[in-house]
DNA sequence: TGAGAGTATGTAAGCGCTTACAATTGACGT
DNA sequence: ACGTCAATTGTAAGCGCTTACATACTCTCA
C-alpha cells in the first residue's frame, strides 16, 4: 500500500494531489486554507499516518515550540512536583518539554544544555544561578532565553523565579533558637556549584550573627542527597558533638534520613534532638513526628516559570525576576532545647531521663 | 569579529580554511582526516563557539544517539530511580536521555511518543504495555525500537524489562492470608491504561482463590497517585467496611498515606490494622512501623533497559524479554490478624483490647 | 464586461548538515 | 620518469520542511 519508511510531506501533497507548500498550511496555518482542500489533505495525512519531522521542521522554521529543563535529579521531589507544574503550565500554552537531569555534574549539564539547544530547544530552565559564565555566554550567542528557578537572589540579574533560601533558612534558624538551642548541628547538601544549598547555610549563620553568636560555633556537615546521606550525616555530626540539642538540615530529606537515625538511636525527638527541614514535601508531613520546615510554593514556581520563559521566548519582553514568598511551618520535630542537659554537662551514665525540672 | 547568530558549519569551514566535508569529518570520524588539518579546524570551532545544529544533523544522518523516555508521572520515585540509571547507563555508550512525561494520560502520551520519534529519537522508553495499538503501528512504521518497562507478562511479546507484578502481588497476598487476614481491603493505583496497576489487583485475587476464598470478598478502592490520595482512600474503605484487618496498597506511595491515615484516626498498626506496600522505596523504610512491601531492583532493570534498548537501537537483535525477580520484604507494617474481632463482631464500645486468648 | 481587489494555491529557494563520488596529491616501484 | 594506488580533501546532492513570491482564480463594482 505505501513504501515502507516514514511518509513525508512529499507523499502527502501527492496523494492529496497538491503541492507541499498546500499541506504545510494545513497544518501550520489551517486558516489560509480552504476547506475542501483542508479535507483532502487531513485524509491523506491521516490515511498515510504522516508525522512531521522535527528536525526538518527546525531548520526551515527556527521554533520548535520545545523548552528544555536540565535538573540536578530526578530523585528529588521537589523539583518533579515544581517541573510537573511547569509541564502543565506549558502544554496549555501548546509547548512540550524535554528534561535532562545532571546528576548535580557541571560537565553533564553543559553538555545538556548544548544538546537541548542544538535539538532546537526555543528556552531553558536551569535550576540556581552557579555554572560556567562560558554556558551563559554560549546560550546568550545562541539567544536561547534561560529562566532560573528555585531560587531568588537580589544579587543576581538574570531572569529568574524563586525563593530566598538565605532569608527563608534564616528565619527557621531565628526560630530555632529562640527556642534556646545553642548546640546546632547542620546537615547540609554538597555546596559547591549550588548557590541553594550554600544560601541555606549562610542563613543560619547569619541567624546566629544576629543573635551575638559564633556562626563558627556550628557543627556542620555536607552530604549528597538521600535519605541514607541524611542518617548518616547525623552520626558524624553526633560524633563530633554528642550535645547537640538541635539539627538543621539543608531539606527535608535529608531530615528525614536524621529523624530516622534519631528513631534508630533511641534519641528522643524533639525531646532530647530537635531537627528541621526545608521544602516542605509530602514526606515532611509522614514521618514521625512531622517536620519543622519551610514551605516552598513548587506548583506556583513552576507555573510562573513557564509563563516567564515563554513571555522570553515570544519576545514579549526580556525576563523578570519574580521572588516568592515561603512560609516556616511549624512541626512537631522541634522543640525547646532541653536546657539542664547543657547545665549538667551530662555523663554517660545520665541516660534516663533526669529528675530535674 | 563574527556575525551575531550562531556560526555554521559553513563560517567553520570558512575560518579553517577547508571544505565543510572536511569539518564534518573532523568532528564524526577524525581518523579520517590528517593531524594538521584537524588542528586548523579545531581552532576555527574553538574559536567561533560552534555547535552542531541537531535539526540539520537528524535530517542528514538519521542518527542522533538519543533515546526518549515517556514516564506516567515524575512525581513518581521509583519512576525517578530507575530512569536516573537508565540515564547513567545511556551516557556510558554515548547516548542522551530525554525525558517527557504522560501525566497519566494516553492522549499526552501518545503526543509525545510523536514528538519525540519526530525529533529523532533513535529508540523510546514507555511504561507499560497499555496503550492504543496505533502508536505501535506507528512506531513500527517509524521503524523506532521501544522497550516496555516497569512490567513482565508471558503474555505480551514485545521487548520488554520488568518483573511480573501478578505473581509479585500474590505473593504478598498469600503471606497477608498466611497471617490470618480475611476482611481486606485494596487501595490500588488506577487500572483504566495501568496494565501494572491491574495485575496487581489480579495477584491479590489470584491469592484469595488459591486458598478458597472468594476475591469479590475484597473491599476495593481506586485512586490517584499520592499520599494524600492513600490517606483519603482508607477513609473510603473504612467506611465501607469497618471490621478490615488489613489493607493492601498497590504502591508505597499509597501505603504511606492509609497509614498516616490509620495513626491520624488512632488505629493501632498492625495490632488492629495491617498496611502493606509496593515497590520498596526509601519511603517505605522511613514511615512508623516500616512497610512492608515487594521490593523492586529499580536500578538492575533501569541499566538493563538501557543496554536492551541499544542494543535494538544498533542492530544488534529485535529486543528481548527479561523477568527481574523481586522480594517481598517484611516489616512491621504487617502482623497477625487479630483474631478474636472477627469471632466477637466487636461493637463500638469494644475499643480496648479484650482478654479472651 | 473588464479592471481591480482579494483569496487560494503553486514554485522554488533555502535551513545546516552528511556523504557518495570526484579530484587532487604524494609515495612507491620499476 | 611514469603509472599505480592509497590517503586526503573537495564538490554537490539531497534530507523534509517553511515561506516569500509568483500565479491563477473568483468576485465586485463601475
Amino acid at each position: 500500500m505505501q513504501s515502507r519508511s516514514a511518509p513525508t510531506l512529499d507523499d502527502v501533497a501527492r496523494a492529496a494531489g497538491v503541492s507541499t507548500a498546500t499541506v504545510s498550511r494545513c497544518l501550520n496555518t489551517p486558516d489560509r486554507v480552504v476547506e475542501s482542500t483542508r479535507q483532502k489533505v487531513m485524509q491523506a495525512v491521516e490515511a498515510l499516518g504522516y508525522t512531521p519531522n522535527f528536525g526538518a521542521r527546525v531548520m526551515a522554521a527556527k521554533r520548535t515550540f520545545t523548552i528544555g529543563a536540565i535538573i540536578p535529579t530526578m530523585e528529588n521531589a521537589i523539583f518533579a512536583r515544581g517541573l510537573q507544574a511547569f509541564q502543565e503550565a506549558l502544554r496549555e500554552r501548546g509547548y512540550t518539554l524535554l528534561v535532562s537531569s545532571s546528576a548535580y555534574r557541571p560537565d553533564v549539564e553543559e553538555e545538556q544544555v548544548r544538546s537541548l539547544v542544538a535539538r532546537g530547544a526555543d528556552g531553558l530552565l536551569l535550576i540556581g544561578h552557579d555554572r560556567d559564565p562560558a554556558i551563559y555566554d554560549y546560550l546568550n550567542q545562541q539567544k536561547v532565553p534561560v529562566m532560573i528557578a528555585w531560587t531568588f537572589s537580589e544579587a543576581e540579574h538574570r531572569p529568574s523565579i524563586g525563593f530566598d533560601n538565605r532569608a527563608s533558612m534564616e528565619a527557621l534558624a531565628t526560630e530555632v533558637l529562640k527556642l534556646g538551642h545553642r548546640r546546632i548541628g547542620v546537615i547540609s547538601g554538597i555546596t559547591k556549584g549550588n548557590d541553594r544549598a550554600r544560601q541555606r547555610v549562610e542563613g543560619i549563620c547569619n541567624a546566629l550573627e544576629n543573635s551575638g553568636l559564633d556562626p563558627d560555633s556550628l557543627t556542620i556537615s555536607e552530604t549528597t542527597y538521600g535519605i541514607e546521606s541524611g542518617a548518616e550525616a547525623l552520626d558524624k555530626l553526633l560524633e563530633k558533638d554528642p550535645h547537640l540539642t538541635a539539627v538543621i538540615c539543608g531539606n527535608d530529606v535529608l531530615a528525614a534520613g536524621a529523624l530516622r537515625r534519631a528513631r534508630e538511636r533511641g534519641i528522643d525527638v524533639p525531646g532530647q534532638l530537635s531537627i528541621t527541614g526545608f521544602d516542605d514535601i509530602e514526606l515532611a508531613r509522614i514521618v514521625v513526628p512531622a517536620l519543622t520546615t519551610v514551605h516552598v510554593p513548587h506548583r506556583e514556581m513552576g507555573r510562573k516559570a513557564a509563563s516567564g520563559l515563554i513571555d522570553m521566548v515570544e519576545n514579549k519582553n526580556a525576563g523578570t525576576r519574580t521572588e516568592l514568598a515561603t512560609e516556616i511551618m511549624m512541626r512537631g520535630s522541634l522543640g525547646p532545647a532541653p536546657k539542664l542537659r547543657d547545665q549538667a554537662d551530662r555523663s554517660d551514665a545520665d541516660a534516663g531521663n533526669s529528675a530535674e525540672r
